[in-house]
DNA sequence: AACATTTCCGCAAATGTTTGCGGTGGAAAA
DNA sequence: TTTTCCACCGCAAACATTTGCGGAAATGTT
């Protein structure tokens, strides 16, 4: 009773090779029905399960995916996470998760142990400064299939999908034009960050060639602290804005932080309109009307880019998961 | 040039042992520095990996972990595991995470996926009404430490961490107590729930002991809208509460989403305390006070538990993490 | 009856690593 | 000179599985 039950242990008892147990339990014509249900039988009653390590080493592969993330904790990564986690399972593969928390040396290390542990593909999102491009060049060498996601690399020979970023800001530019406003204040991130360039232009420019645009006051904010400051500053100007555009939750939150106390009625006073996944704007009353950058449909659109990788090796592809708008109360 | 290097060929280029190659790259004192420095350099140069899944099979462990876990995508949740992640990967482990959705099927699934994988311990926390004690029963006599962790089992010969429930409440009912609170509106969550009744218990019984303890009214919501609807109704009744008291960020959402839009001043008019990992609190201006729950700490608490099981098989110990108060403005 | 085919199964290699044990030289001790 | 000891290294088994190939027995075909 040597606890766990291996191929071994069932052919010695029924007296029979190793291979036939293997193939037995593999259902392969070449084994009778008769000895099939005997090691079967058997098998089942030493709760016989294969050795992952043995199978791995024998296959060469184990079935697990790897997924860098620059953080877990997140609102759009979490939910990138489980959407892969369940379409993984649901093909039978596992996920092992490594965040790289903005550290260029750490998600390094991230790429180091996907390779070390094997996985049989790795989904990443990079961080600011990366400096993994050998690594992960290395490691399509070496044949591990690469889902960009997110945070992608210039590189366009690598499969990348990510939010559809200049048509999100495009129909929110369209939308604040729909609804006629007069005076913008733009909450932006980060400009040296690319997303906040995309976003901007794409903004700027559809505003820019309609007729009857708003005027448009940009701001760009590294914090949601900093945010709530300009907004708290623009509502006490004479000539407040009648509209706040934020690209991001984290501006979303500054800016509510001031709006909310100022006493000013949403949409009456102000209307609001972000970027976001949906979960942030879904806290206020009336809810904020944002365009929707789901982590969930991305999550799912990797890893079914993923899967058609395993098949056979695709020339690369950039995937754009597109944004519409979701409307709440405050526009 | 078979693409990865294997101890095999660098033992074939420097016509040595694969044994000799192995013991070098270990520093094993069997073998002399001059070998030592030509494998190393070899392998330096072959780009030499250990096949992880060679070593598995050998060494019959992976340096993996599991964790199980309801939903990933959850404030409580995420930080746990990006907690996990962290002290696991200082401790040279990697992270497995499955999520069981609520749903107990699944959730054994899980556990049977931890066993086929052979993770070396899992973390688990408990889907609502889970079925899996036979397996994780089984995991256990396999050999596989198992530490659960917020939702556990009544099994106290299992190791388990979780939030000290009752300190949490009674620190709240005390707080409340001390800024003489007059009339507090409670909002608990769904009355079946092992963490509701635990609150509400300790919450209840530490106001009952006090003499000049405020009026209190309960209330079980199941949903943030539910808490959003019992506020507004206490709000426009003639007696208002002077306070109200969250036992979860679900509540408190739907309490806010009433609160803002009533115009009324916290904690001038009212006040509010809430339970919380201290995201959703810091979401208002004023933030809003909490007794802290952090899934941070919790995860770094049940990977020092795991990896102190990993030595040797220790008692199984019940954990409680103490919670504390952050001071918001919002009392 | 001779031959061909099918059915069913085992041998053995292969995957890459770890490790107990034994063995070979040479130098130091007796 | 013989013994002892140490430094250094290789053999081979073991881990559990998969799989190409070959082979024996049974069955089918002329």
């Amino acid at each position: 009773m040597g606890s766990p039950a291996t191929l071994k242990k069932i052919s010695a008892r029924l007296n029979i090779s190793i291979s036939t147990v293997s193939r037995a339990l593999k259902n392969h014509p070449d084994i009778s029905e008769n000895t099939k249900r005997k090691v079967k039988e058997l098998a089942l009653l030493m709760e016989y399960e294969p050795n992952a390590y043995a199978v791995n080493l024998r296959t060469n592969r184990s079935r697990v995916f790897g997924l860098i993330v620059p953080v877990i904790s997140n609102l759009f990564y979490d939910s990138f996470i489980a959407a892969v986690e369940e379409e993984a399972r649901r093909n039978g593969y596992s996920l092992i998760i490594l965040q790289s928390g903005d550290d260029p040396i750490q998600e390094s290390e991230n790429l180091k142990l996907c390779k070390t542990n094997r996985v049989d593909g790795v989904f990443i999102s990079l961080v600011a400064d990366s400096q993994s491009a050998p690594l992960y060049h290395k490691l399509r060498a070496g044949g591990t299939p690469m889902v960009f996601f997110d945070i992608v690399p210039e590189d366009s020979s690598f499969d990348r999908v990510c939010m559809a970023d200049e048509e999100a800001a495009t129909l929110a530019a369209h939308t604040i034009i729909k609804y006629k406003k007069k005076n913008v204040l733009a909450l932006l991130g980060n400009p040296e960050m690319s997303i906040t360039k995309k976003r901007k232009e794409a903004f700027l420019n559809t505003l820019k060639k309609e007729i009857n645009a708003p005027l448009v006051e940009v701001r760009h904010c590294i914090s949601s602290e900093e945010a709530r400051e300009r907004v708290t500053a623009a509502l006490s100007k004479k000539s407040r804005p009648d509209h706040i555009f934020c690209m991001s939750d984290e501006l979303l939150i500054g800016a509510m932080k001031s709006i909310y106390p100022s006493g000013l009625d949403i949409p009456g006073d102000i209307s609001v309109l972000s970027i976001s996944n949906g979960f942030i704007p879904g806290l206020y009353k009336p809810e904020i009307t944002y365009i929707e950058t789901s982590g969930f449909e991305l999550g799912k659109l990797s890893v079914k880019r993923m899967l058609e990788n395993m098949e056979a090796p695709l020339p690369a592809r950039s995937i754009l998961l597109p944004s519409r708008l979701v409307t709440g109360g405050s526009l």
